[in-house]
DNA sequence: GCAAATTAATGATTTATTCAAG
DNA sequence: CTTGAATAAATCATTAATTTGC
């Protein structure tokens, strides 16, 4: 029970007010770069690692996702029995296209595309531009020959495309490990001034049409 | 196309063989330890990373499960139609109970609490107990200061109860890159000194209701 | 007020599904 | 058509809210 001992990551109210404002603005499926970068900033508010802001992506995605599906749902239901009681549009199906929003791929182009963009935060200032040697973002093929000792924390995320390999970006000790340290607010505005290409979360119905025939006249 | 360039893994004939061979033996989801040492072994055989290994087993895991699942759907829909017509024993739950087969926690028990004894072939001696360090399997709370330029190709597995990471294996890159290279059979035959616990494969319907009763009385 | 007991949230794992290379 | 790779959905498990009886 101790916080030392605790077994799963408790999030600082910095720490989630950060992470729903950058899923606000877009971010969805972060990459290995992105989860470094917003782990390290994060990091900065209490211990955090990699896998924390990996697994909140995809919890927070399926949640809001599942939570949409739900409410699609009922308000379908309730204006279909409201109306026509017969000729139904199928609604699974309409629902399952206003779903499409969560689809990281089909959300937000712009972050597939720009590593960097959407994490504009750093608070030692933008030079993201002098480090990009510490991501080794371009390749997982080199050989190590037999310095195993001191890998670090990594991570194998199945996720942005390849593997994401990335130090533990919490590499230095929280002085208050316990939840709630309440800190000064800090750079925290300066966050997004991202491009937010297509969010709007609360979908209102329309216009996600678009994007499902799109992707339905892809593939087969 | 070439090789080199090519984006996915190409199984040599032996790697299936062994891969198969440790499935057989009851391996079906292993951990970091495991992965590590088989993919180290299977690199002799050609390229490979931790990855693939991975994958492999996951993949397999299912692939064999839906195969079974659809054997039985077959069969006892078969048997169904020619004895009782009625009286049904709802076959969808006896599918799930043998099913459970393929559960990694159900099955194998031995494997889930010893590291590396269901992967006792390291050609090189079973001097296993003398580099423990290589693998840091106790914790990800180290602090690495700075030395990023050199992590590894790491691999964030959110399997084994902790991400796994290790170094990417295949450090050695093999002469021949290309599929099919059929090398001598080499030590592949001392592989499998395992306590094949509970295997069986083609299952054979009976028995496996122990197992799911188990499974359910503990938890709720 | 305050713990024990319940319930709701949500972090972490596992399984199912889908995509796409060959 | 097979299967490696990737993603989404379902599930498990632990922590925080909340309720309840005292």
């Amino acid at each position: 029970m101790s916080p030392a001992t605790s077994s799963r990551w408790c999030p600082t109210p910095e720490q989630l007010m950060i992470l729903e404002e950058l899923y606000r603005s877009g971010i969805r499926t972060p990459n290995a770069s992105q989860i470094q970068h917003i782990t390290t900033h994060l990091s900065f508010y209490g211990r955090i690692e990699g896998k924390n802001v990996f697994y909140w992506f995809q919890n927070h995605k399926a949640r809001e996702r599942q939570k949409l599906r739900r409410k699609l749902g009922k308000q379908l239901q309730q204006q279909h029995q409201l109306y026509h009681h017969h000729h139904q549009p199928n609604h699974s199906q309409l629902k399952h296209h206003l779903l499409h929003y969560f689809d990281s791929r089909a959300s937000s182009p712009l972050q597939q595309f720009s590593c960097f963009s959407p994490v504009r935060f750093l608070p030692q200032g933008g030079q993201s531009e002098n480090a990009p040697q510490q991501m080794m973002n371009h390749t997982w093929k080199v050989n190590i020959p037999e310095s195993r000792a001191e890998i670090g924390k990594s991570l194998m995320g199945m996720y942005g495309r390849d593997w994401i390999m990335m130090m533990d970006a919490a590499a230095a000790p929280p002085p208050s490990p316990s939840c709630c340290a309440s800190r000064p607010p800090l750079k925290t505005l300066q966050l997004f001034p991202i491009t937010a290409t297509n969010l709007k979360e609360e979908c209102n119905s329309d216009s996600s049409n678009k994007h499902l025939s799109c992707n339905t006249t892809i593939n087969n």
